[in-house]
RNA sequence: GGGUGAUUAGCUCAGGGGUAGAGCGUUUCCUCGACACGGAAAAGGCCACAGGUCCAAAUCCUGUAUCACCCACCA
């Protein structure tokens, strides 16, 4: 250590000097501390809440830091057997978009890379960035155990992830579903309830009018002309209007209560749909006609449920309208859609008025678009006994929150928490565990795949826009036709195609040469995947086919054994095609291959592979050139011995891996660490993720390993401007807790933070407090100077100093006192979480009773003989004693301090003279 | 719509039935052997508003207003 003391303390010289100095002794590292021996077997442990890899450090990360290092240097310092575990999260959906918006500048999309080669981007991406909030962590001076840094990703991480999967699989709590989920257009992705954020629009309420069915036998009063002909709905999605399947008013509304049962007609589609009553409607609200859509909105799902409502999915996944939507909107962006809807509604007068409206809605919290409520497949874990048991730990006060206030934001959550969605459509994060069999429900776990097999109708021709029969006709692709096979054949670069199997009519072989051309894989035909032979209706129109065979031989074509003059009947065509599929199965098992093939016939095969019946596999037409995944597996599905598995390539939520951090990250279920350090003791965290991670951290730790996962929670202050709004990048109202660091050093920076830092109330930041630390910082270093200059010549002795003592004076006897109470309530203090508080009671003693009054005091006493070696102890004893109290504060100036404080005792061991040893594990008491 | 909290010196905040406190800022004086990133002093507040309880209210109660954050998301 450098013994230059220069004026004024400069933290620059000293803080990257100090953080070496305690890497390289290795203290962090709870195996190499020296432990208290009469707490050796004691353990505190607190794991970090892991930052995201795209994240950089902000002031809401340094004051929760500063915290946790607090408290663990005082533990430290007092002997127990002490962890700090850092880490990251792989933070699926906003790692994924950072990495996107990466490459998106060289102008790759994803899409463009494949899966695989994106992945690896994002590793890369990781390596390169992923550790500079850790290093971050370093200038603040965190005292992290560096060897055991985690990842949410690790291998082992990996492992723990799958092992809660199949737990939860196995106790039937985890289930797939069709479900109304929260859906990012842009992102492609669904979101947990807890993903999204509100915002406030000025859009419009529309007061729609739907004519009533006018059957007179309907009408309640035949020939009251006052009988209403249409009800009006009130509704701010308007375009919603075409997947409706009712009206619903509350049972308890007169108004509406004789028309309960009638039917409507939804206007523009022209359906019929009824009028039901149902509780949750409020009549007070627009009209007290509610339209419902249940295929696009929570509520209406809900209703739609009830009253057994058909269910028409009129958006889709890509944020455009569906097919369902009917011609006229098929296609359409929706804020397209909602203008062409008012335009025919306004067309048929149909529109009563529109009154402006301010209402909230839906936005993605990574991304900002507004979420769309659709179906979608997802897995579902079930929340009942989980949420119980986090409702228990809280209330039974293993878990113990501080500020208590929490504890309600966290039960209220719980009491009525919903089946938490657990599946998100992205790329990067942890795999679901399991695949399903192609033909029945059953699922595997982890089978071993042979290969991918992928099966595609070709591209468009101009006959498939006419909609004539095609047959064995050798109709070309059209120029879409041949862009949709290019735009295929990327979407399958990068999987390693090893042949392609096609039909040999024209519009398949073109297809597939396309593909075969952009992925360079070897192309063979078969005419046994031809398309069903249409005989005498080949190259007609359904209407052409009506007036030249008659309706009742239409009819007769689409049943099972129905079969055109010199044409095939589906079954022919599926025994043709189904020997062909198993034929090339049994011959290319290793390899991965594309069939290329037609409507008809991919509808046959599907319908083997799948098992599904005649009729379902004839209405599910696939698209032009859409694609098939399926995988062939070693081994079979137990239940019906078929060894085609659907692919699954949903991901976890990320939430669902941090869940594990407490356990996962200590070698769960079975090592050292996880004996010595598990449950931790205290979880340090921001209350906006009280229910998204610290609700989920503590079910899943009573779950897998029986104990709650911490003991305390602390939820910090949240830092606001000065204004007391929210801090935010892209407003430019972050401060950089690096610049502070920069600009005052880290003491001062940690000094500013915890200063403000009272009872968990919000702080409005000030920098000034700041300042305040960096001149708290050169106080204490200007008093160590005085006093190490007093003390040159002396031999420092044992000072455990009785107030009572007659040789004291005044002064001596009332610093004494005050040290005595300032080490107590610093002590509990700390204990109690109320860091602001200890430092305040720190500063004040330091300040004002140390410096302003004992030392000026001292400056007598020293010229006086008979009272000049006890001030010299004095001043030493409580100089040393105070660096010992500010360091978990201040850690760096006062190891600096302690380093270059002339040989001395640990005052708790007797007063032998012992060899210096680092202050980060110096005694406390 | 529901909840939680805040409202005290110019600014950021403590306090909590009985003379109103800190940091920063402001003013005056002080370069005296720790420190001018300092010292000594000083100015500055009907403690949001209105009622109530009490001998006594900034503090407890009830309302009101404003601000903030969280939860819900009802068309």
């Amino acid at each position: 250590m450098s013994n230059s003391f220069d004026k004024p303390y400069n933290p620059k010289d000293v803080e990257e000097k100090i953080y070496e100095f305690w890497e390289k002794s290795g203290y962090f590292n709870p195996d190499n501390s020296p432990q208290n021996s009469e707490l050796k077997s004691q353990s505190f442990s607190i794991v970090v809440p892991p930052p995201n890899i795209t994240g950089s450090l902000h002031m809401g990360h340094a004051l929760n830091a500063t915290i946790q290092d607090i408290l663990i240097r005082k533990k430290r310092m007092e002997g127990y057997k002490t962890l700090w575990l850092p880490g990251t999260d792989h933070a699926g959906i906003a790692t994924q978009n950072v990495v996107e918006k990466d490459l998106k500048k060289q102008g790759i999309s994803r899409h463009d890379l494949g899966k695989e080669k994106f992945l690896e981007k994002i590793w890369e991406w990781k390596e390169k960035y992923g550790h500079i909030i850790l290093n971050q962590f370093k200038k603040l001076g965190a005292s992290m155990d560096w060897s055991r840094t985690r990842f949410t990703m690790d291998p082992d991480y990996q492992e723990a992830v799958k092992k809660v999967f199949l737990h939860y699989h196995e106790k039937g709590w985890m289930y797939k579903a069709e479900r109304i989920v929260n859906w990012c257009s842009r992102c492609a992705t669904s979101l947990s309830d807890l993903e999204l954020e509100y915002k406030e629009v000025e859009s419009s309420l529309y007061y729609i009018k739907y004519p009533i069915k006018s059957d007179p036998k309907l009408r309640i009063h035949p020939n009251d002309p006052n009988e209403p002909e249409y009800i009006t709905v009130a509704t701010t999605r308007p375009e919603t209007m075409l997947g409706d399947s009712a009206v619903a008013v509350n049972p308890k509304d007169e108004k509406y209560k004789s028309l309960v049962g009638k039917t409507l007609i939804l206007p523009i589609m022209e359906r019929e749909i009824p009028i039901v009553s149902d509780f949750l409607i409020d009549a007070s609200f627009g009209t007290g006609a509610v339209k419902v859509t249940p295929a696009h909105d929570f509520t209406d799902a809900e209703i739609g449920e009830r009253n057994k409502l058909e269910i028409h999915k009129i958006i889709g996944q890509n944020g455009r309208m569906t097919s369902e939507a009917g011609a006229i909107c098929d296609g359409l962006k929706i804020s397209e859609c909602r203008e062409k809807v008012i335009e025919e509604l306004q067309k048929l007068n149909l529109i009563e008025k529109i009154e402006p409206y301010k209402h909230n809605v839906a936005v993605c919290y990574r991304c900002d678009t507004v979420i769309e409520p659709l179906p979608s497949l997802q897995w579902f874990l079930k929340m009942g006994e989980l949420a119980k048991m986090a409702i228990d730990e809280v209330k039974s006060g293993r878990v113990k929150f501080h500020p208590q206030k929490w504890e309600g934001v966290y039960l209220n959550w719980l009491e009525n928490v919903k089946d938490w969605c657990v599946s998100r459509q992205i790329w990067w994060g942890h795999k679901v565990p399991l695949l399903k069999c192609a033909s029945c429900d059953e699922f595997l776990i982890e089978p071993k795949i042979k290969s991918h097999w992928f099966i595609i109708r070709h591209g468009e021709t101009d006959w498939n826009k006419e909609q004539r029969w095609m047959g064995h006709e050798e109709i070309p692709l059209n120029e879409t036709g041949r862009k949709q096979a290019k735009e295929a054949a990327g979407q399958l670069k990068g999987k390693n195609i090893d042949l392609i199997i096609s039909s040999d009519l024209a519009r398949c072989k073109e297809t597939a040469e396309i593909i075969a051309e952009e992925l360079k894989a070897e192309l063979i035909f078969d005419t046994a995947l031809r398309e069903r032979h249409g005989g005498i209706a080949q190259g007609t129109t359904k209407d052409e086919r009506i007036t030249k065979l008659g309706e009742h031989l239409v009819n007769a074509l689409g049943t099972y054994e129905g079969k055109p003059e010199g044409g095939e009947s589906w079954q022919d065509l599926e025994k043709r095609v189904l020997e062909s599929f198993n034929r090339h199965k049994s011959d290319h098992k290793h390899k991965n291959v594309i069939i290329v093939s037609h409507g008809g016939s991919i509808r046959m095969l599907k319908k083997n592979i799948n098992n599904l019946s005649f009729e379902d596999a004839k209405q599910n037409v696939p698209k032009n050139t859409e694609i098939t995944e399926l995988l062939i597996s070693e081994e079979k599905c137990k239940k019906c011995d078929s060894d085609i598995l659907t692919p699954e390539n949903d991901v976890l939520d990320t939430w669902f891996s941090s869940a594990l951090w407490p356990f996962a990250t200590l070698g769960w279920p079975d090592s050292k660490d996880f004996k010595d350090f598990y449950p931790t003791q205290v979880l340090s965290t921001a209350r906006d993720i009280i229910n998204l991670w610290v609700a989920r951290m503590i079910f899943s730790g009573v779950e897998f390993t029986g104990k709650q996962p911490f003991s305390d929670v602390i939820i910090h202050a949240t830092i606001l401007t000065k204004d007391g709004k929210r801090m935010s990048k892209s407003l430019g109202t972050g401060i950089d807790p690096m610049t502070l660091i920069e600009k005052y050093g880290a003491d001062a920076t940690r000094f500013g933070l915890i200063w403000q830092a009272m009872g968990g109330q919000d702080i409005h930041w000030a920098e000034e407090h700041v300042m305040a630390g960096k001149k708290f910082c050169n106080k204490i270093w200007n008093a160590t100077r005085f006093v190490l200059q007093q003390i040159k010549d002396i031999k420092i002795q044992n000072t455990e100093y009785q107030i009572q003592d007659t040789n004291l004076s005044e002064a001596d006897k009332q610093i004494l006192e005050k040290f005595k109470n300032t080490k107590e309530s610093v002590s509990n203090q700390i204990d109690a979480f109320e860091f602001g508080q200890a430092l305040h009671d720190l500063y004040e003693f330091f300040w004002k009773d140390f410096c302003d009054v004992y030392l000026e005091a001292s400056k007598q006493q020293l010229t006086t003989d008979n009272q000049k070696q006890t001030t010299q102890q004095i001043l030493f004893y409580v100089l040393a004693s105070s660096i010992k109290l500010l360091h978990p504060f201040m850690p760096f100036i006062t190891e600096e301090i302690w380093q270059n404080l002339p040989a001395h005792h640990s005052f708790s061991e007797g007063g032998t003279v012992e060899n210096k040893k680092a202050l980060i594990v110096e005694n406390w008491q």
